[in-house]
DNA sequence: TCTGGCACTCCACTCTAGTGAGTGCTGGCC
DNA sequence: GGCCAGCACTCACTAGAGTGGAGTGCCAGA
């Protein structure tokens, strides 16, 4: 191999393997068969394998070397190897191919697309379900910010004495709502004139551009209502509390572990909305799209690998499409599941929003 | 006990324990002490435990025929005895007591409904995860039925190119929407007008009683997106699919047990929304408050008990507060917690929505 | 450089007591 | 008749010994 030293001088190609074409595919069988049976595999199982052909003594020497450069690691002398999280990072970096769904995923995606319809949210729960289904993982699927779409309509509802709700709907198609308690009794042509000025002053801008100060229309119940109106939709911008989160199969945590305490701690993760959605962007920051293991740095999930796929619209960023399973997750087959789905939502989004 | 003979001549008077005092608080002792070690009971732990002061011995045959009668069971032979759900039945019916919030938990109550306010649907979901917290049960709650709820808004906003939002907003401050996609293009005024139509259509009523045929208005266009709204409202009165339900603390459920698969197959029952939502309707519906076991005929729950409380607004049923957890819980503290939360929760609904 | 062979390791499984918590029963006492 | 001390018995659980087998590392030879 004199290409070896020629490579180690120069500083980290891209799409080099650093392991000869063997090494590669023993790592390739090892993580494939651990994926698949969860048991530590032996150079007799690697050999028959494909991809591989030679003696099962070679191959323990090759996994030996593995070994020593961190790819595998073995849970005790005597056993089989398992991969490392850097064994799953090169497969997944440099060996795992593209990957692609079986005919029957696509087939299913294509039917839920060709279906999908009304609500947004409901779509991305659903969409969320769909993922879980085609990869056998928990996933999360973050929707679009409405940080940035401005308003294309408010409105003061009357819903009774002192009541009245603040819808407003944005250019995205979102829907907001806050209820508000009027400071006095405002009847129908109250509310609606207190609208009216409302729209007047917070169309076109985003949410979190309104003003706090509107022109005083002489009327003072109207200019009550108007500035509690204005309040409301500073609420909103608040209480909104970042983006929507849907995660669908938080039952499959409990198929891919058989620790009952992993299972716990994966799913107290889960059901901390903020921090599941600041780990999807932490790692689409880092410029990932694989975490593995510890590498995001959440401690309970060191034994989860996550994929994350960006979903955008017209080359905007809308949403975040996640999946959460365990480190010796199908990564080619969550990949791809990933990068169809989040490709299909954001057509389908695109098509809505346009 | 000269009262004895007086009851048992009467047929199942209300309140009557069909036990003696001593079998009752063996009873007790036994599944007190079970819920909160999971051990199954010995005579002489109950002997330890208040309320009994008799040998082990009298205990023991007390306990055989606790057995006998069904209230017991022994995993095996020389164990001690654990609850069977019939016993946890007498339990909660006769014997559990009303129990009350610990100090803590009330305040912990009081500060959250001080302090919430906005969304509802938002308060819905943290009202789940309150429920969690105080009674390490996953919590479910199912937020205010619509379907009898009057239209109090209608209006179309136009998103672009041949699309528009139908929002519609309900007496009791729900707003639903539903995307339509208009036979040809439309500008504001066209739009305006129709949502004009639209609302003097459907309000007042129900979604779904609003009717099909909408009087002509002699402009095409208008009336083209004003049938487009009519039908949206039809679907969103399909495609609202009942009740909203919110989901906290599923992680409790790998607490409680330890067999992973269990986890698993609660986990999948409570992702099924409709299925959730209709068990604690028909929990409801047999006019129980606890379903212990099989008593709810859901094969994968049979070790899970659910306790259930309505929610009522003014006497007006407006929601549901389900707590779930193995059968072994803390039924006294579960009660508590959900009637204390399930009451605040009505004031506070009906605060907002007089 | 690869391979067959060999000695070695150590988990997983089985089998065998031994232990202890718990039971049912019985005969005597109040 | 109800209660209780004592006793024999049951059986899950644990620890320890033995065994089989999957897997390893190393070495000498092609």
């Amino acid at each position: 191999m004199p290409t070896v030293d020629d490579r180690r001088s120069e500083p980290a190609p891209p799409g080099d393997t650093d392991l000869d074409a063997r090494k590669a595919a023993i790592l390739t069988a090892v993580v494939t068969e651990y994926i698949g049976s969860a048991q530590p595999v032996g150079s007799q199982h690697v050999v028959e394998a494909a991809g591989v052909s030679v003696s099962s003594a070679t191959v323990r020497s090759d996994m030996a070397a593995l070994e020593r450069d961190g790819y595998l690691m073995q849970p005790h002398t005597s056993a089989g190897r398992i991969p490392t999280d850097k064994g799953y990072r090169f497969f997944v970096d440099h060996l795992g191919g593209t990957g692609s769904l079986d005919p029957g995923g696509r087939q299913q995606v294509r039917q839920f697309f060709d279906h999908a319809h009304g609500e947004i949210e409901q779509m991305l729960e659903r969409t969320s379900g769909l993922l879980a289904d085609l990869t056998d993982c928990t996933a999360m699927v973050v929707g679009p910010s409405h940080e940035s779409a401005a308003v294309r309509s408010v409105q003061l509802v009357g819903l009774g004495h002192r009541l009245a709700l603040v819808v407003v709907v944005l250019a995205d198609g979102a829907v907001r709502k806050q209820t508000v308690e009027l400071p006095e009794d405002a009847d129908e042509a109250v509310l609606s004139e207190a609208g009216g000025r409302l729209a007047a002053h917070a169309l076109g801008s985003t949410l979190a551009e309104v003003g706090n100060v509107v022109t005083p229309s002489g009327h003072p119940k109207v200019d009550a209502a108007t500035a509690a109106g204005v309040a409301a939709l500073h609420d909103l911008v608040e209480a909104d509390g970042g983006d929507q989160l849907f995660v669908g199969g938080s039952s499959r945590m409990a198929v891919a572990f058989d620790a009952v305490d992993t299972v716990r701690s994966v799913l107290t993760i889960l059901e901390q909305q903020l921090v599941v959605v600041s780990l999807l962007r932490d790692i689409l920051d880092t410029g990932l799209t694989v975490a593995i293991g510890t590498e995001h740095g959440i401690e309970p999930l060191a034994s989860c690998a996550i994929v994350v796929m960006p979903v955008s619209v017209g080359g905007v960023e809308a949403g975040t499409i996640g999946l959460l399973g365990p480190t010796r997750m199908n990564y080619p087959l969550a990949l791809a599941a990933a990068r169809v789905v989040g490709d299909r939502l954001g057509e389908h989004l695109g098509e809505a929003s346009r």
